[in-house]
DNA sequence: ATTGACATGTAATACGTTACATGATTCC
DNA sequence: GGAATCATGTAACGTATTACATGTCAAT
């Protein structure tokens, strides 16, 4: 139920239609949350009739009307309620990993492609990160700075997870590679 | 589909029952890919429908009759198709992440008692991950080397996880804790 | 001339969870 | 006496994805 919650936090910060939630989920949260547009419409649909939102419909023919939601006080209401609640381990479901496990049945050659993927695939997400800030400081120059910081926070995360991955991966490429069928003592 | 593909692995390894089956999901890839019961037995009735499966009745009076699930050929082709198929990034979602994000709205305090919920979290899971192991040494002492390689190789990627996580909360608490709201330099 | 931004949505499908349902046996 | 293990499954619900559907305007 977290995208409704996340899309309560972004019309707290303003009223928006649809389409600029699309806009700022994509710039923002993405990287740990992300949503399709079909997603965020009829979330937006469900929000409503739960009374969390009224909608103003702006006509600008021929476009489709703007449908700019509110946050109503039961909306707020229920944001902060869930801001207030501490969240269980995230769940993380990652199918690369379920190839790595049976690894044992491939040849070495075969899983060091799929870890050199892997290792490509979050070399990649490391430049998108340090890219993300610059793309930032231009869109959000007037915002509070409080919560750019926050925002900075969880792609600080991003990027120490990133990191983490990115080393481990070459750690298990390079063990492989010297046929020791051992790890390292595990540590940081 | 990746459920499907575990079963397959497992299945590869030797023929089980559904209830096998959750047995060994728990104990090894429930880190990385959780799964109930239900969608297990679901999952197995979905995969003999595409033959990937062949079922051995035994009948054990008052007992419900174990269903033995055995792998076929085609079964297992689609195993090793799926083997040799780089994975794209697996996506994650982090709730706790987005109440983070919004942090700029809450007290100092607030935030702080989210991240250190999530820090106890991480420190449990730690001390989960050491003692799976040992279970295993008792349960597998019979298995291929190869195999408790990989096994034991998704493991570490589970510890090297946490820690850093473990990190990077307790840097997130202490920044906010020394009222510094800019973020120290992004590295490991 | 084509891409991208603007702006809305529906339909079909897949995947997963929670709760319900049954019932014997063994161990503490 | 109560919990854990063995062993199967169904039903209702929630969430998310992919593909489809429509159409204008501005910029390259």
């Amino acid at each position: 139920m977290s995208l409704e919650h996340a899309i309560l936090g972004f019309l707290n910060y303003e009223p928006m239609s649809g389409y600029d939630v699309k806009k700022i989920v994509d710039l923002s949260v993405s990287h740990f949350w992300p949503a399709v547009q079909s997603q965020i419409y009829k979330t937006l649909a469900r929000m409503e009739k739960e009374d969390w939102l009224t909608v103003e419909t702006i006509s600008q023919d021929p476009r489709p009307p703007r449908k700019v939601y509110h946050l109503t006080d039961s909306g707020r209401q229920e944001l902060f309620r869930w801001l207030n609640e501490p969240q269980p381990a995230s769940e993380v479901r990652l199918a690369w990993l379920i190839q790595i496990f049976f690894g044992g049945r491939m040849k070495d050659a075969q899983v060091i492609a799929l870890l050199e993927h892997q290792l490509n695939i979050q070399r990649k997400k490391l430049v998108g990160f340090t890219s993300i800030p610059d793309q930032t400081k231009q869109d959000m120059q007037d915002d509070d700075p409080r919560d750019k910081f926050f925002w900075m926070l969880t792609i600080d995360y991003g990027v120490s997870q990133a990191i983490a991955q990115v080393k481990w991966l070459e750690i298990a490429i390079n063990t492989i590679k010297l046929g020791e069928y051992h790890l390292p003592t595990i540590q940081a």
